[in-house]
DNA sequence: CGGTTGAATTGGTTCATACCAAAGGAACCG
DNA sequence: CGGTTCCTTTGGTATGAACCAATTCAACCG
């Protein structure tokens, strides 16, 4: 088919399929170079899926990619135009900020509200959601081997100290991450090395961590965090 | 197909066919009936599609949702998992989050965010948002007396430098800070206390930090947010 | 008993097709 | 000229089939 030659030209921050990544590139690029200019209509999805070289289905997938992002827009019975370029972000959703989100957007984020997240959980934090941390650091160190059981339970221990804050904004943002979190294609290809060694080295990490905030020392909670960033950027960096 | 008789279990917020609307209402009522138990393999696709009469396409579709929304978990090669429920609130939205935040959990998650968010802005920014940027500051050194314009333009301002971050994901966490502060009775008290003398005072602080970043000065742009950032905190303890 | 292999199962992707409903336009009629 | 009708085009939805890649697990072999 004639896409390959085109230009890396839409970042494709969620997972997708080759061949739709490819299809959107061909014509995200077509409406960047101006070959579909604002407000005209573009050719028909039988026409762009015979042009292409693919079935209908994926050239429908592309331009629903293309849709979420604001960029074109369709009505029945007339066809799919393009929009405007919006100056002001008409309010993304969680998950269209999320997708739009790269690995190192994320470490970032996480850098900037972490620690300070966990200085304040430290000194917020009622002893009842301590102890309810606990029960997850418990049910988070009887995992070996799972690394997807292992993911979903330390996303409940952040969800617990982000609670802890008492800052419903801090929580608030940090659902946000979390959700990228959960999208972001380099993260779920790190989880594929999360061994079982690896594990036990994350267990020991959230171990001191929660330890450091059970007697409520500040200064060394925020130490085991800002270490531990440390440690997943350089995991970031020099793995596959 | 035996679809008809689900309660409607699973709200819809975006559109969504009658049929996969359905198979998401059924699968989600069998989940939360406990038919589909935590972390149980639920049927394979091609067995829910032929056990609920619809093609497998359509029951893949429902399952995206339903992994969306993270109440299933998908592994190729091994299946389809229910979830454990998150405990606490699922997702409040951006005014939920924003009216039960305090004057104050609006300022520490500020102290947070902005300084980190303006070095970022300083080294991210392209030469086109910076002009932009500076195109806002001139309306708003143009206001006098309309404390309501003032602050429009003010988001506008806070708004252009956190997308010059070029982090989605900082943009977001602030779209959600600056809703907190739009919903903030105490904020708009402040307002009142917008006289002309104190717009003059806002518009001088942001003239520098302006100046800051299209000269990039990393270091004297931080130090203006912070000083921004004291002296309002200053304002919200002193003033009635 | 431990490791390897290989078939079967499962989700992931793409394709071809069929039909529906909305929109548009041309032909027609008053 | 205005409206109605009817056919065509367009996006929207659903189906069924085929193949791929990851995973599982039982059978097998050393």
């Amino acid at each position: 088919m004639s896409l390959a030659q085109t230009t890396a030209a839409f970042a494709a921050q969620t997972q997708m399929s080759a061949t739709v990544q490819a299809v959107v590139d061909t014509i995200f690029g077509r409406i960047r170079s101006g070959e579909y200019a604002v407000d005209e209509r573009l050719p028909s999805e039988r026409t762009l899926s015979s042009d292409l070289g693919v079935a209908r289905n994926t050239v429908r997938e592309a331009l629903e990619v293309l849709e979420s992002h604001g960029l074109i827009r369709r009505r029945a019975g007339s066809g799919s135009f393009v929009n405007p370029q919006t100056k002001g972000a008409p309010q993304p959703s969680h998950s269209e900020i999320a997708a739009s989100s790269s690995p190192l957007d994320l470490q970032v984020i996480r850098g900037i509200l972490e620690p300070d997240m966990v200085r304040l959980a430290v000194v917020n934090m009622p002893p009842r959601d301590i102890e309810a941390l606990g029960e997850i650091l418990s049910q988070m160190e009887a995992v070996q081997t799972d690394a997807d059981a292992f993911v979903r339970i330390e996303e409940a221990f952040y969800r617990k100290i982000a609670a802890g804050t008492g800052n419903p904004l801090i929580a608030g943002c940090y659902d946000l991450v979390i959700d990228a979190c959960r999208q972001s294609f380099r993260t779920a290809q790190l989880r594929r090395h999360l061994t079982p060694a690896r594990i036990e080295d994350y267990q020991k990490r959230y171990n001191s961590l929660f330890n450091a905030i059970a007697s409520r020392d500040t200064d060394a909670a925020v130490e085991y965090i800002k270490l531990h960033l440390i440690e997943e950027q350089r995991q970031l960096l020099h793995e596959p």
